[in-house]
DNA sequence: AGGCAATACG
DNA sequence: CGTA
DNA sequence: GCCT
């Protein structure tokens, strides 16, 4: 060291070298904010997503998340990324991710995801797994079997009835509906649900609440301020938008069943009596009146208790998701999920919360808008 | 070396 | 177990 | 694949 006169300044100031000092460095996403469309890194993220794509239709999961990860903190980042060494400043790059962005850094683009672009294999395999009620293993099984097309899998002869469904729904599936389509469709909701139940609350949320410009499907968050009322509320709304020819298909209908069954060491979980909190939802297939095409709606029923828990825990991005539930488990050892807040004390205790925000500030993070939750 | 979100349905 |  |  001795001859090396460099001061602190000149030795930190290597703008090349070292992060923004705006960005939040941490491998929770949650405490940070993601914008929908970043500013920076653009092609970089879009490249690393096709790896992480790709990683998913193989099963690597544990491998997948990791891009996610880095992805994540990309698309947070104020600036370009500029060196390697920055790269790898960031927590959640390492160095494999770290390698493929030097290689970005200097040919502007990144040879594997290349390759997996232009490989028949993966253009296939990203077709079939977009069908519903096929995840990567169907996928991967009708590959095998040869199939190139969505035709050629509609002829299989072991299809499940949801994917038989998810088939012949492709087409109108794969057309992203606009705020506009959104809207449509919600005001129908809201009216046909209102009119019975008047004090109803509705909320879209997913990709729309997030701000998405178009999306694939439209969730919807229902609840209603009696318990008793909301009883029966999913079989009530599904009844009449059927009755009212909006609801061509059912693709999922899972109820509250008083079935709590199981080991359970008994009465623990809640302090009351809402054990068989299970959330009633319904995935169906919505013919939206003005173009005629099929929609997917997800109708999510929430107890009035539960519908702050409920709204953030469909809201997303899946990644915020997972971000906020391994906070709350690592930081602070309590349990999210979308049925409520936990304290993961002796007797595990439901914390009570009566606003979105209150998970918020009951776990430490900071408010983060739902436009600002796509990591 | 262990963990990576959580949970219900078919 | 596979999917959402 | 990355963090602890």
């Amino acid at each position: 060291m001795e001859g090396n006169n460099f001061t602190d300044e000149e030795l930190s100031s290597d703008m090349e070298f070292d992060l923004d000092p705006c960005f939040i460095n941490t491998k929770y996403e949650c405490l940070r904010p993601t914008p929908l469309k970043p500013k920076y890194n653009q092609c970089l993220v879009e490249l690393l997503e096709v790896i992480e794509h790709a990683r998913e239709l193989n099963g690597e999961e544990r491998n997948a998340l990791s891009y996610r990860h880095a992805i994540a903190a990309l698309k947070a980042y104020p600036r370009n990324i500029e060196s390697y060494a920055e790269a790898r400043k960031i927590i959640g790059i390492g160095p494999k991710i770290g390698n493929h962005i030097k290689e970005f850094l200097t040919t502007g683009t990144i040879p594997e995801a290349e390759e997996i672009n232009a490989s028949e294999k993966y253009q296939t395999l990203d077709i079939f797994s977009r069908v519903y009620g096929v995840g990567y293993k169907t996928a991967r099984k009708w590959y095998q079997k040869g199939y190139k097309s969505i035709r050629e899998c509609m002829k299989d002869p072991y299809l499940t009835h949801v994917q038989r469904l998810g088939l012949e729904l492709f087409d109108d599936f794969q057309k992203k509906m606009s705020r506009q389509d959104i809207q449509e469709i919600l005001d129908i909701l809201n009216k046909v649900i209102k009119t019975m139940y008047p004090d109803c609350m509705i909320t879209p949320v997913g990709g729309y609440r997030r701000g998405k410009e178009f999306s694939g499907d439209l969730d919807v968050v229902v609840s209603h301020p009696q318990e008793t009322v909301a009883n029966n509320l999913l079989k009530d709304i599904v009844e009449i938008l059927i009755n009212k020819g909006h609801l061509k298909h059912k693709l999922f209908y899972g109820q509250p069943s008083a079935k709590n069954k199981k080991d359970v060491p008994s009465e623990l979980i809640s302090s009351h009596k809402n054990i068989m909190d299970n959330l009633d939802k319904c995935f169906c297939a919505f013919i939206q009146p003005s173009t005629r095409i099929c929609r997917q709606v997800d109708l999510i029923i929430a107890p009035y208790s539960q519908y702050p828990t409920t709204v953030l825990g469909w809201t997303g991005s899946k990644q915020f998701e997972r971000s906020i539930r391994n906070f709350a488990k690592k930081e602070k050892k309590m349990t999210f999920a979308s049925h409520g807040l936990f304290l993961n004390v002796v007797p595990r205790r439901r914390v009570c919360v009566t606003s979105e925000k209150d998970v918020f500030d009951i776990l430490g993070i900071p408010w983060v808008e739902p436009e600002m939750r796509n990591c």
